[in-house]
DNA sequence: GCTCGATCATGATT
DNA sequence: CAATCATGATCGAG
């Protein structure tokens, strides 16, 4: 039971309209008995919320200083033209083709209604307020809003190499100097990428480039003292480029983030417009209500920073901010927006902060859905100080949040509460980790039998003229260690961040081998050491057997390796069937290019063309008679895997491992798929694919 | 040598 | 603007 499904909406998106039955009175806060809510008749307004998907108004869409013409970006030279979907209405611009910039093309433009008239939403720090006409969405992104805020932008890093000839007349420079505010960074100097059409994709784009660049900047700032918080530096960049999905704030689901989604920066959450706050639990926003404002809260972030309980997946209690333990919180800010909710019966979007011991940090964040405020009480906290408390409920008919993650949690304490299991582990104690079969579809018993193995079975001996060489690192390999030859073989840096994701993309990833004097603790060993996560095969709906992990994963994490026989040509069987689990490095599809995205944006050169490192390798392998889990990865062309060819115990480049490493984060219990490529003309082994990608090709193998 | 907490300094956003 | 359920580093305990 897959939670993400590439097509199907979420019971949470077609939510548009907010219900009005819940009436709450205004209950007053103060004095309030502890532990029990007020519920009688009341007049409170319903709140109606229409999806941010209205048309703009002509003109409302600002000027936006940043354009991309398609094929400016080398990877996507021969990618579709970007439809200008605004040109018919922008008709009185400079220029017809003016791609929309991805924020604006999101749809931030809303308008929110009550049954006694228009509730407008209204950026907090919004210094204009619009028109009280009905009529007229309310857009909150313009350009003036976001310059005159007067936030403090930080100059980014070396941009260059890439130059955008089209200059913008909208925002002139007799507008500019009147502007006392320190001015936004010049985002022409920037290519940004052409916004995918498909709100999922934008989200995933906007996360897959926040990542890049931040392993980027960790390994580049690993040999100085300077440059702490990646995070920072990374979404820094990108919010001075405008490089933001579903800016403005909004009340309800966003655009292209599903229930389960998992994140690992508080930055994140931002970029993709789920919560604006860097910092803050309580995102907010300023509505009118007969004639007054009135704020109600959009979202929360549940992290245990306070003390709360957990023991409810459908409730959750949580604090009020401010206090800090040593003083009483006031009904202000956060506080009063939450109140506010709670008559309004608004929904409320909670991010679970929860524990991953696979994290430094040891924190992750899972959206979990909309919830509403359906009490709210004062109590004393330990310290003796007023604290507020709010019980959220989470809305019905939603699917599955952090409930999964729970349940896979318990799983990995222990896996023979995994109920539906088949065989507790089908690779009979070869992986690190047992790996499960369940199967809970069907009556399927099992996959047809293989032999389970954690190696790839050469034709001949692998022959290369050169033989392995090793570094002379003592213990482990450093990353500023000059006299590394290990990293100097991968191009100056080590390829793998010290908690061992991978940091970007190349043709082949050199891993220390038998010959190098450091330990197996060495950073630069990560594929060599097998499997490391709780993976699991189970039946799908309608694709066989699939894969999926108990774990969360993050962008980069080694999964395994693909094993299996090398062989020189593809067989079929007595029957005239086809093999239908062979390896080959014949595609690379979209989204792994763009894996490699985001040092670009740092002003760095791409320094291998795609072409280069995509170039296919001779290497076939077939999983038919034996293999491992990797045989189980079904196709997408949405995937979230992607392979990447690592060395470490021969030479002959060749025949690399091929070795599956994460996209993106990925949630416990999604499938995990890669993008089998395509064979190019083979005609009769192209198979119907079902992966139901919005971006799917129809047909893979 | 580790892991785990507590504490601290430095933060970006609205 | 100042407040904020972040981060990562550092230090000490177990």
């Amino acid at each position: 039971m897959p939670r993400h499904s590439n097509s199907a909406p979420s019971a949470a998106n077609d939510d548009t309209v907010l219900d009005a039955k819940p009436i709450r009175t205004l209950s007053p806060m103060f004095p309030a008995p502890s532990g029990c809510t007020t519920i009688s008749s009341s007049s409170a307004p319903p709140l109606v919320y229409v999806t941010p998907y209205t048309t703009f108004s002509s003109g409302s869409m600002p000027g936006h200083p940043a354009h991309f013409t398609p094929g400016m970006f080398p990877a996507f030279a021969n990618s579709p033209t970007v439809v200008p979907h605004l040109a018919t209405s922008q008709s009185d611009r400079a220029s017809p083709v003016t791609p929309v910039p991805m924020s604006v093309s999101n749809g931030a433009a809303h308008v929110e209604l009550n049954s006694n008239g228009p509730l407008h939403a209204t950026p907090l720090s919004a210094s204009f307020q619009a028109p009280p006409t009905m009529a007229t969405p309310l857009n909150v992104v313009g350009n003036s809003f976001t310059s005159a805020s007067g936030r403090k932008i930080k100059q980014p890093l070396h941009l260059s190499g890439y130059s955008i000839a089209d200059s913008d007349k909208e925002d002139s420079d007799s507008k500019r100097s009147l502007r006392k505010k320190p001015k936004k960074t010049p985002i022409r100097d920037i290519v940004l990428l052409p916004p995918p059409q498909d709100p999922r994709e934008a989200v995933e784009m906007i996360l897959m480039t926040f990542d890049a660049i931040r392993r980027r900047v960790l390994q580049m700032d690993e040999t100085k003292d300077t440059g702490k918080r990646p995070d920072l530096r990374a979404s820094g960049l990108m919010m001075s480029s405008d490089m933001r999905a579903n800016k403005g704030k909004r009340i309800g689901p966003v655009p292209g983030i599903e229930i389960g989604d998992i994140f690992y920066f508080r930055m994140e959450l931002c970029l993709v417009g789920l919560h604006a706050p860097s910092m803050g639990g309580i995102d907010y926003m300023i509505t009118t209500h007969d004639n007054q404002d009135d704020p109600v809260a959009v979202s929360v972030v549940s992290a245990g920073g306070y003390e709360n309980d957990d023991d409810d997946v459908d409730v959750l209690v949580y604090s009020g901010q401010g206090g800090n333990s040593k003083d009483d919180q006031k009904l202000e800010r956060g506080n009063l927006a939450l109140e506010r909710s709670l008559h309004r019966a608004n929904h409320i979007r909670v991010i679970r902060g929860a524990k991953d011991l696979n994290v430094v940090n040891g924190r992750i964040y899972v959206y979990d859905g909309l919830y509403k405020v359906h009490e709210s009480w004062v109590e004393k906290g330990k310290s003796g100080f007023k604290v507020f408390k709010y019980k959220f409920i989470r809305e019905p008919g939603q699917p599955d949040g952090i409930s999964v993650w729970k349940m896979t949690q318990k799983w990995i304490e222990n896996p023979s509460s995994r109920g539906r299991v088949i065989l507790p582990d089908i690779s009979s104690g070869a992986e690190n980790v047992p790996v499960c079969l369940v199967n809970d579809v069907d009556n399927e018993k099992g996959p047809s039998h293989f032999q389970y193995t954690t190696k790839v079975k050469y034709l001949r001996p692998i022959s290369s003229a050169k033989t392995l060489q090793g570094c002379t690192c003592l213990s482990v390999c450093l990353p500023d260690d000059k006299n590394c030859s290990c990293a100097d073989h991968n191009g100056g840096k080590l390829p793998y961040s010290s908690s061992g994701f991978l940091i970007c993309r190349k043709r082949i990833i050199y891993e220390c081998n038998a010959c190098c004097q450091c330990t197996l603790n060495c950073r630069n060993r990560v594929t060599q050491k097998g499997v490391r996560l709780h993976f699991e095969i189970f039946r799908t709906k309608d694709r066989g057997w699939g894969l999926r992990s108990w774990d969360p994963i993050r962008a980069g994490t080694f999964l395994c390796e693909y094993t299996g026989e090398v062989i020189d040509e593809i067989n079929t069987n007595d029957h005239g069937e086809e093999d239908d689990y062979i390896f080959q490095t014949s595609h690379v599809d979209d989204k792994t290019l763009k894996w490699n995205y985001g040092p670009e944006l740092l002003g760095e050169p791409s320094t291998e063309t795609a072409s280069e490192v995509f170039k296919s390798f001779p290497i076939t392998i077939s999983a038919k008679n034996m293999g491992n889990i990797s045989r189980f990865m079904n196709h997408s062309c949405s995937p979230n895997v992607f392979w990447q060819p690592v060395q470490h115990d021969h030479c002959d480049e060749g025949y690399p491992h091929i070795m599956f490493f994460a996209i993106k984060h990925i949630p416990p219990m999604t499938e995990l798929t890669y993008d089998y490529g395509t064979s190019g003309l083979v005609f009769g082994r192209s198979k119907k694919c079902l992966c139901e990608s919005p971006k799917c090709r129809g047909y893979f193998g």
